[in-house]
DNA sequence: CCGAATCCCCTTGGATACTG
DNA sequence: CAGTATCCAAGGGGATTCGG
């Protein structure tokens, strides 16, 4: 049984924060959706990014890192040539799986009402 | 029925990651679950700074706006002098706070295995 | 094919000072 | 009190080049 007080994420290095900020960045979610809804057990460099229009080689590269780092993908490379590496989720990502399938649910379902507000918003500026 | 493609959100104008990065933002997030925990049905400016000891004064206000262009927060000014201005979350964000917090018990629930997994490969850089 | 490394722009965001 | 306005520094991130 936790207190419910405010205080708990509110202090600057809070852990929570911390690994929240890693998740819910752009690119990050982005890939854990691909390589979920792909249907496969892994996907290549290369495949990831032909899903990934607009992001940048480095970009990819750097994310792929961080989730690799905080334990949502495996990252395995064969040595071959040419070299092939394949990504995929790991139990830890399929965990949080339902949560972000919900969170995504909820954004499908509210982005017109949320699209409409802003643009009365930006219209009306006061 | 939709379809399950890999395609849907993956084009770079898609609506619903537009509508999530504006929530996954770091202090967005925190402002949501501030005004939540707090009991109350609404807070004032600087009540709301004061849970939030790292963000600046301008950060703070574009966070609320975008909140409120995106109909997360209601803004209430009172023509006082001094000036009060309230802050309370709308029926919209009510209805996103179940998500938001079963991924906050989520990031609670797995920090140390995330932290630790973190600090591995900083230590074992390949 | 899968990156690392470099260069460089330009946006994000802090610090400060000023208003209704 | 609750902001706005301005200036300015740090770093996020694109484009390009090189390597295993």
């Amino acid at each position: 049984m936790k207190r419910s007080t405010v205080q708990d994420a509110t202090f600057p290095a809070c852990p929570v924060r911390n690994v929240l900020a890693r998740i819910c960045d752009k690119w990050a979610l982005l890939v854990l959706y691909i390589l979920d809804r792909s249907g496969k057990e892994s996907m290549r460099f290369t495949e990831l990014r032909q899903h990934m229009p607009d992001i940048s080689q480095r970009m990819l590269t750097m994310t792929l890192r961080t989730l690799e780092e905080d334990g949502y993908i495996t990252r395995t490379v064969f040595s071959e040539i040419p070299p092939r590496v394949e990504y995929a989720l790991t139990v830890r990502a399929e965990s949080l799986k339902p949560i972000l399938t919900s969170l995504l649910e909820w954004a499908a379902e509210h982005m017109e009402e949320v699209m409409h507000d802003r643009r009365k918003a930006m219209s009306q500026p006061e």
